[in-house]
DNA sequence: ACCTGAACACCGTTCAAGT
DNA sequence: ACCTGAACACCGTTCAAGT
């Protein structure tokens, strides 16, 4: 474990306690006990440690579809992969979201599911539209779900999150040929 | 018109020129030609201001439905409408996402058009999660375009924009009776 | 009623200098 | 290689004092 990995492990404890507004390049020199110049060593700006942040977080979200699930399956699967790997900082989703440049692994796994709509019997068009559809709903439900913290208990909104996701496969169950 | 309203107004100038993260206190004060600290005679904190900002946005958002549309032109015309008052101003996505406590007006509009689609067949569980749907997306959406400025064409993101909305909607009328 | 002047505790960032 | 010490140009906010 190189030390740059020990800051970014770091900031990631921190953003988790204190949101990412509070998450700042002093607060985290603090914490490492170092000056806060010091941390210019292993990242050459703070944005840049949030994109390593943003990095990590990104690469828990598994893009192993289950074994033996259909189309709707697969999309379910990434669809709350993406949504638990937000939930598991607190800010998460308004973090990725100011983040614009997905990696090449999550292009290849958006490719992957449009080409598995695609085979299913969805329009390729149709296709590239619901998976963008898919993503835009999962980051304006867990923006919105962070942003009122523990309002509402999270197997109400598990289900209510479901539920949404539902709507949409409905819709894009329409389109089959 | 107040003076309040005129720092407001400012404000909203102010943020549409140079985003959110650069809206500071003292550059809204420099516009204005006064001191940092005269601002707070009209609003006790940045965070009341940035409020107030929301509201107005907010505001901008007609609620009145198309006469003699059905529960999908409704539908339809509330997110069409969002979408347009938080493209109105740059990041007027993300600093609606960051607050969005939303006003008496806001969730009147909620529970009249969840009345609609309840009463044209949707059961009433179910058409409160489509609504809440259809506002994670358009949020999701916005906020993605947002953040890639000018990266595709205006009609292209309007397209695209419809294309989504009309999936949920295929969803939702998969649901009726 | 509205603003100034001046302070306070913060912020991200740079850089010569130390080890 | 990693950090200190010290500075720089910024932040939001407060408040006595002026008009």
């Amino acid at each position: 474990m190189s030390r740059r990995d020990d800051v970014l492990k770091t900031a990631l404890e921190l953003l988790d306690e204190v949101g990412i507004d509070d998450l700042t390049v002093r607060r985290l020199a603090d914490r490492l006990g170092v000056q806060p110049g010091a941390l210019y060593r292993h990242f050459p700006s703070k944005r840049a440690l949030l994109d390593a942040m943003v990095k990590q977080i990104v690469s828990t979200a598994s893009a192993d579809p289950p074994p033996g699930g259909d189309w709707a399956d697969h999309l379910r699967a990434m669809a709350s992969s993406a949504r638990d790997a937000m939930l598991a900082y607190r800010d998460g989703a308004r973090l990725l979201a100011t983040f614009h440049d997905p990696g090449p692994a999550a292009v290849a796994a958006f490719h992957r599911i449009v080409g598995l709509l695609h085979a299913a019997g969805v329009p390729s068009g149709t296709a590239l539209v619901a998976v963008d559809t898919v993503f835009s709903y999962v980051n304006g439900f867990t923006i919105e779900e962070q942003a009122r913290r523990n309002e509402v208990p999270l197997d109400r909104r598990n289900q209510d999150f479901q539920a949404g996701l539902g709507l949409i496969i409905a819709g894009i169950r329409a389109q089959l040929t």
